[in-house]
DNA sequence: ATAACCATGTAAATGGTTACATGATTAG
DNA sequence: CTAATCATGTAACCATTTACATGGTTAT
């Protein structure tokens, strides 16, 4: 499963372009669980038009520029369907702030504080992401995820303010600069 | 920040070798936020050799392969606070299990609960790990880290048990095959 | 017997990130 | 006036994953 893929899905959703397909991930339904950037995302649309999994249509906008809308095709529908029945791989995580907190007794404390806030503002905004998705009408697998990115998101926001004391508290200071 | 800085990471906590160091990855303290496998640990501790970062030692072991256990430089540990005073990048999660939950009305409920069943076990696995990680005399970060990991692992756990209902429900059966 | 564990590595292929390139409009 | 938003794309670079290659030991 690759960025076609869940572009293929995004489409299931809707018609949409490829600037507001980013969107889903980077703020919207998609932001908790999967990333795609623009240098990823144009190249996956343009091998699915190749291989006739989309359609696309240039739409001209006023005061705006050209935009380009794909729908999906029949084609492309069984294809995402046959993708999501293979195996999931494992999950792939990867959070630097938690390397830089793990061995939070090797940097300098205003390092430290830095990276623990905007760790908890990243969190904060990603509650209010998915808050913002509106359930309603919602397919149960899609509420289902919210309900997930909501929980995961809120525990590790609470854990983050009610525990900074810990990972603030000085005592270790003078470990920094020992061995280099 | 990459394979090579965690494994620095990795050999300022005691001399290891790279498949220990993969242990630490698979199921150990680092299992809850970064990965890596064999394919980017061992070339990652031969460029750090090459760079004077680390030494090795090669032991002799009765009834067991060769081991190459290695150990970290003064220049390592530089590096390493080098490496870890940078600004962090964004976290980078990508689960194609949630994907397919999300899309659940477009596969088989037969999928869909093998999905469920082993992501369940997934975050039930996933705490034991990190519940096995004595935090007892461990600097702050690391018992911050361990925290954190064990909050969001708990809370995922307990959402998926709680609502495995909401995501398995027949209603929507008869959508399968609908587009294809 | 058979699977799992110990232990190291390489090469090719895959795929994603980053930097570059362009440019009008709107909100503060 | 400045930053953000809208909007698309490419090319070089970078890193990781996968498959391959080897082989003894221990537990079931």
């Amino acid at each position: 499963m690759d960025t076609k893929t869940l572009c293929l899905g995004a489409l299931s959703l809707g018609d949409a372009s490829g600037y507001e397909i980013k969107k889903m991930f980077e703020e919207g339904t998609f932001s908790h669980f999967y990333d795609a950037g623009y240098g990823s995302i144009y190249p996956a649309l343009n091998r699915l038009l190749t291989e006739g999994l989309v359609t696309c249509t240039e739409v001209e906008q006023e005061n705006r520029p050209l935009k380009k809308v794909y729908s999906m095709t029949g084609t492309g529908m069984a294809k995402l369907k046959a993708d999501l029945s293979e195996e999931p791989s494992r999950d792939k995580t990867r959070s630097e702030s938690i390397v830089m907190m793990f061995f939070s007794h090797l940097i300098g404390s205003a390092h430290r504080e830095e990276i623990l806030q905007s760790y908890i503002d990243y969190y904060r905004k990603g509650v209010d992401c998915i808050e913002n998705i509106d359930p309603t009408g919602q397919p149960f697998g899609r509420q289902f995820v919210r309900g997930l990115g909501l929980a995961v998101y809120k525990a590790a926001a609470k854990y983050l303010e009610e525990n900074k004391d810990l990972l603030l508290s000085d005592e270790e200071e003078r470990d920094i600069g020992d061995a280099a």
